[in-house]
DNA sequence: GTCTATATCCTGATAGAC
DNA sequence: GTCTATCAGGATATAGAC
């Protein structure tokens, strides 16, 4: 199983998951609020009674899209701290996944870095408080406590590490930036490194 | 007029501000999709009626707020560009504002950096096409030409310049940074610098 | 399990008195 | 200009047949 594309979907097919994609799509384009259940299943070509024999309810299908794409961005991180074994190595094998997920999968990298889930998904940490993210900083951190990293405050060498990725991917899905950015993605680390190497 | 202080709303006092304050508010804190005009207004102190007579409908206020914002980041970007000679200063000067402003106005700076406009305000631009985030990257590019930024892609450029910032300022508004981030600044700065000065 | 038809609620916006 | 009372529409979620 080689990576050079990541994807937060693997298996595609039933009509729960084509109802799932449909969903992630329409909440990207349009807004949670914007899509109404019945767009959303007429779109999937699914009925409103199957939408509620599969799905608790409206929050339910996001919540269900929430933690998936979540968890299989941590799946990712799993194996990045298995092949990497510096942590200069895992953040920049992080943004280029990141990278390659954006390009990959648009719609879903737009829901994880774009969407206000607190508004539709109360109860819900705040993303940047979820395990992923948290495990991402991780890496800075323990960077830094190697002496791989410079020495500063956490949270500024975390921002300095992601910040210029997450920019760089919401103005390309944004269509600021007409190249697939993986071509720019030498040049961004490049750049990242220089703020945080040491002297 | 010293800028110690960065503000989005220099004079507060008619019920018309009043208004698009608490609108804010609302806004930033549960979404504009979970705010009705009834719990506005109620929440404003103002009848219907008044508000009907003051914006065109519940999208006008949104509008009212999403452009008063932005003119007065404009005019913030006048400034920094009638004191500030280089545009190393300038870059500099736009992020110390932003941190000025997102510790001053937590609220007005969520509104602008994190809410989902164009699902509310659909024949907006993308907020990263306005007019005020096109001039901040004018300061990159343009540093660029006089040699005083390393030569690369310019989108790469800017968002390795304001792309840390931005996160930082997320950070903060999430309440995962404890400290006013004006004490950062000057570390974050010097990461920004050396991912962008000449060699 | 799946579908259609429908109930119920709430919202944005208006009408008309003052 | 300002207010209260109300309307009309659309949304979520359910009921009940199959």
């Amino acid at each position: 199983m080689t990576h050079e594309t990541w994807t937060f979907f693997p298996h595609a097919g039933s009509r729960h998951v084509q109802t799932l994609r449909v969903a992630l799509r329409l909440f990207v384009q349009n807004g949670f609020f914007n899509t109404s259940i019945q767009d959303l299943c007429a779109e999937a070509g699914v009925s409103i009674g199957f939408f509620y024999n599969h799905f608790a309810d409206k929050e339910g299908i996001a919540r269900e899209l929430y933690r998936h794409l979540l968890a299989r961005m941590n799946m990712l991180l799993d194996e990045i701290e298995e092949r990497q074994t510096s942590n200069r190595e895992r953040c920049e094998a992080v943004l280029r996944m990141l990278f390659g997920l954006a390009e990959a999968e648009p719609e879903a990298m737009g829901f994880v870095v774009n969407a206000r889930h607190r508004e539709f998904l109360p109860e819900e940490q705040a993303i940047c408080s979820a395990s992923a993210f948290v495990r991402m900083r991780g890496f800075v951190f323990a960077g830094m406590a190697d002496g791989e990293i410079r020495e500063m405050n956490p949270m500024v060498a975390a921002s300095l590490m992601y910040g210029s990725a997450i920019r760089m991917i919401c103005l390309r899905l944004d269509g600021l930036v007409d190249t697939p950015i993986g071509q720019l993605f030498d040049s961004l680390w490049d750049g990242v490194w220089r703020s945080l190497r040491p002297d």
